[in-house]
RNA sequence: GCGAGAGUGGCGGAAUUGGCAGACGCACUGGAUUUAGGAUCCAGCGGGCAACCGUGGGGGUUCGACUCCCCCCUCUCGCACCA
């Protein structure tokens, strides 16, 4: 091999723009269809809001990680990126700097596509997309065509958080105080026809397939079960009293249905203002205005205060014929079960605080075992088991096995059935925003809404639009745009101008990945075939509900419409942590960026910066570290290095300056291992096996590359990883014997390069030609372990007396239990130790540890 | 309130199956080199003079527990009148 020219000191800046100019010449990381196994590892795609972040740095480190070793190991990687690119940000910006959406949020892509690339993660561009590019969203709305032609798409009725002064909805999160985040106008509860994906079609799948995910963290895998909410229970039919109406009630415990004294409606229930007697209509009518009036956050607050009044209507129980008054009460909602509660307060806390607020009788139906309940002198409600009293010819079981007979009884009787109730709602994905996917229906005055037929998509999002921030979305007063004739009959229509919510984006565009360009249909049925599923998604727990579970209702949409065959979107999933950092604030001036801080002191008046928390990163408590600056003065390597190093990917990240520049210390360490001995190793071969010092080193050569193989693949502990081999580093420093076996010298440096690859790619490339090599590291592939020179043939057994370590042994590796025995009994301060006790048992494991136990 | 996860040196974190607690890095200390500082290299670094004590606290199982079981405390996240 040659010796090549090799400078003395670690410049990241020459080598990493070199690097990565080389990259996309070669288009190394170009994914194609071919027989190799294939992997697809993909990293949540970033919504385009002008820089990355530390987020983003430490999201693609950990992926650029496993899409290198898979490369290495010789998968057939598909690793793409791309833009969530519509969304409010935009339009917000065209509202205060009066820059058009699409404009804006272009250049940020531009701005941050050459941040990422400076990071030199190696991404398949030439599948770049974003989702505001028509070339993606017309698919979109084809597949959105397809779902409404099967029932999937739908319209309806719901209640919103409308601003009357901005004249659109407000997404939750923009409401603060039950005002408008951007005028301060009261928000109101604004009934409100909708879009509505029909996911609860696809509950029960969901949730059963939760189950076969066993590539998923648990605790989002809990998080989606308890999202979906599934419970199991009856619906029961009450005749209400004078009246051929019935009121349907949901309820999980039918066991407890013979101490129903009362019933309670939601507000809003259909049924409500007509049971109002004469008497009480006023009471009534002012109870609903008031409910009504009421927005969600205020009713989940704490202080918020049961209560509710009686429409002067009763029913009947159906199964004693007990009669009970029908009550309105603010606690019960219209959007679970059937808006109607049988109300138990014997055996419900909520009921029993109402009964007592309103003088309701109660009635005991389940009695706990060792105790006697007596509705006079109970204190609160009793919902754990127990036996059946009170409860006809039902009296005597255990409320369990009651659950069922009840529930058969009733249906024999037609007066209820089981059910199954989700708290799982229909997904609503109207949005009265400009910038998003125009949702493609016409509103015929005759026909009603009509779909736009296949052919004329996309509905193009018109660029000529004025962004005022005022009176609602844009699209409404676009005439050319709203303006169309009725598909169906010809006659003056309108469009609509609702767009889609954004996460409708996020929900298929791993499978558009797999053929970007694919002008035929939403997909090249034989790419997503090749491709999917996902074998590694990574990104942020903070989408461990709604994103991961509209992607997976997407994909069985989709397998559905047979544009997919896999159930699943991501077959294995990794959420990282967060990344936080110290927070700094002076008393004159607030928080403080990290560079305002000098010695402690606040740069702009020099008084004590006060150190606060560790938080997540974030614009607002100004403790954010900018990747710009860390390349400049660090470079990419050292960037990717830490982020990978401080903790393991799936725990928060505390950035710390001092642990960068530890980093970047040992990426120096590594380049003068290589150039120290550049000149010894050259030319020289690596042996196949090795003696004394030169065969501890080649162990520990091999064991490492067994511990980041295993470390990388499958566990993610990218940080135990780098550790190994940073004590490899330390046993290069540290060998000796370095001019009399200098192949064992080159066989150390060149693992320890390719053992980098995956984290610091650009150093490795260079040193892998500073070596003597040709060709790229990449084409070099992954190392795999000599099992022989792992072997030793000595080994350290540690000796324990009660429990203790006492003292060490040096044995054979291959010595039988009794001579590991022997000389544990025979170690001289194991000797002392058994001094006048008497051994009375031993326990040998093998190649670790003897034990003996004494007395 | 319900559900999930976590708690280990001055700090970030190791310990993969119950087997030497504290790998690796940071900070700190000492030495070498240097006119000096920085950089670099080498060494030390849980507590205690010691016997010993140490993985949030208390109990248990075991020859042996950071690891398994029971109770308690603290923190983080998710859901929250779900009938």
């Amino acid at each position: 091999m040659r010796r090549a020219f090799m400078e003395e000191r670690y410049d990241a800046g020459s080598i990493e723009g070199k690097w990565q100019t080389r990259w996309e010449q070669d288009k190394t990381f170009k994914a194609q269809e071919d027989g190799r196994e294939k992997y697809y590892l993909l990293e949540m795609f970033p919504y385009p809001s002008g820089r990355i972040h530390m987020g983003h740095v430490r999201n693609y480190s950990i992926g650029d990680v496993v899409a290198r070793f898979k490369r290495l190991q010789g998968y057939n990687v598909l690793h793409p990126m791309g833009w969530d690119a519509f969304g409010m940000p935009a339009e917000n910006a065209a509202i205060q700097h009066g820059t058009h959406p699409g404009k804006w949020t272009y250049e940020n892509i531009d701005n941050m596509r050459a941040q990422i690339k400076k990071m030199g993660f190696s991404y398949d561009w030439d599948r770049e997309l974003a989702t505001c590019h028509p070339e993606y969203y017309r698919w979109e709305q084809l597949i959105f065509l397809k779902m409404f032609e099967k029932g999937l798409a739908y319209k309806k009725s719901s209640f919103v958080n409308w601003c009357p002064e901005c004249q659109t909805v407000l997404a939750n999160e923009q409401v603060e105080n039950d005002a408008c985040w951007r005028c301060g106008t009261e928000v109101e509860q604004k009934e409100l026809e909708q879009w509505f994906f029909k996911i609860t079609d696809y509950a029960q799948e969901l949730l059963d397939d939760t189950y076969k995910l066993t590539g998923w963290p648990e605790p989002v895998l809990t998080m989606q079960r308890n999202w979906i909410g599934r419970s199991t229970g009856c619906e029961i039919d009450f005749p209400v009293v004078d009246s051929d109406v019935k009121i349907k009630v949901f309820t999980t415990r039918p066991d407890t249905l013979y101490g129903a004294t009362f019933m309670s409606l939601a507000a809003e229930h259909p049924l409500a203002s007509g049971l109002a007697s004469a008497d009480c209509k006023a009471e009534v009518e002012a109870f609903i205005a008031r409910v009504r009036a009421q927005d969600k956050i205020k009713r989940t607050s704490d202080d918020f205060v049961k209560e509710g009044v009686f429409t002067g209507s009763y029913s009947i129980n159906p199964v004693n014929g007990r009669r009970i008054p029908i009550y309105l009460a603010n606690f019960v909602l219209m959007d679970y079960g059937t808006g109607a509660v049988m109300a138990v307060p014997t055996h419900d806390q909520r009921d029993f605080e109402f009964a007592d607020k309103y003088g309701i009788p109660k009635v005991v139906v389940i009695q706990p075992e060792g105790e006697v309940l007596d509705p006079a002198s109970m204190t609160e409600a009793w919902t754990g088991s127990g036996t059946l009293v009170n409860s006809g010819p039902f009296d005597g079981l255990d409320n369990e096995t009651a659950k069922d007979k009840i529930a058969a009884y009733l249906e024999e009787q037609g007066v209820g059935s089981k059910t199954i109730n989700y708290r799982l709602r229909d997904w609503g994905v109207s949005r009265q925003r400009y910038w998003g996917t125009p949702i493609p229906v016409i509103y015929c005055p005759q026909c009603g809404p009509v779909a736009v037929p296949e052919q004329e998509l996309p509905v193009l999002l018109p660029m000529d639009v004025e962004i005022s921030g005022e009176g609602g979305s844009p699209l409404a007063k676009h005439q050319a745009f709203l303006q169309v004739s009725c598909p169906t009959c010809g006659a003056d229509a309108r469009r609509e101008t609702d767009t889609f919510d954004t996460f409708v984006e996020s929900s298929w565009y791993f499978a558009r990945y797999t053929c970007p360009r694919f002008d035929q249909g939403p997909l090249d049925r034989a790419a997503v075939d090749h491709w999917l599923p996902v074998d590694q998604y990574i990104g942020g727990i903070e989408h461990a509900v709604m994103h991961l579970l509209y992607a997976r209702f997407f994909t069985k949409v989709m397998r559905d419409l047979g544009l997919v065959s896999q159930d699943e979107p991501f077959k294995n999933l990794l959420t990282q942590g967060m990344v936080c950092m110290e927070t700094t604030s002076c008393p004159e001036h607030g928080w403080l960026y990290p560079e305002q801080v000098v010695a402690g002191k606040c740069t702009l008046c020099g008084a004590t910066a006060k150190t606060g928390r560790n938080e997540k990163m974030s614009k607002s408590k100004k403790n954010v570290v900018d990747p710009d600056q860390l390349i400049a003065s660090y470079g990419a390597d050292t960037a990717r290095l830490f982020s990978l190093f401080a903790a393991p990917p799936e725990k928060d990240l505390e950035w710390n300056e001092q642990g960068v520049e530890g980093c970047y210390r040992f990426l120096n360490r590594v380049w003068r291992a290589v150039y120290d001995n550049l000149e010894r190793i050259s030319g020289v071969a690596i042996p196949t096996s090795a003696e004394g010092a030169a065969r501890d080193l080649r162990r520990q050569v091999h064991r490492t590359i067994k511990k980041v193989t295993e470390d990388i693949d499958g566990r993610f502990h990218f940080n135990t990883a780098i550790a190994s081999v940073m004590e490899l580093v330390n046993a290069i420093y540290g060998f000796e014997q370095r001019d009399e076996h200098p192949g064992c010298m080159r066989e150390a440096l060149e693992t320890l390069v390719r053992l980098l690859t995956p984290f610091v790619p650009h150093m490795c490339e260079e040193l892998w030609v500073c070596l003597g090599h040709q060709g790229g590291i990449e084409a070099a592939g992954w190392p795999t372990w000599d099992e022989a020179a792992l072997v030793e043939d000595k080994k350290t057994i540690v000796v324990q007396v009660n429990g203790k370590v006492r003292g060490k042994i040096i044995v054979a590796a291959d010595a039988d239990d009794d001579t590991v025995q022997q000389a544990a009994l025979e170690e001289g301060n194991v000797v002392r130790f058994l001094e006048g006790k008497t051994v009375r048992k031993v326990v040998v494991v093998p190649g670790r540890l003897v034990s003996i136990v004494a007395s």
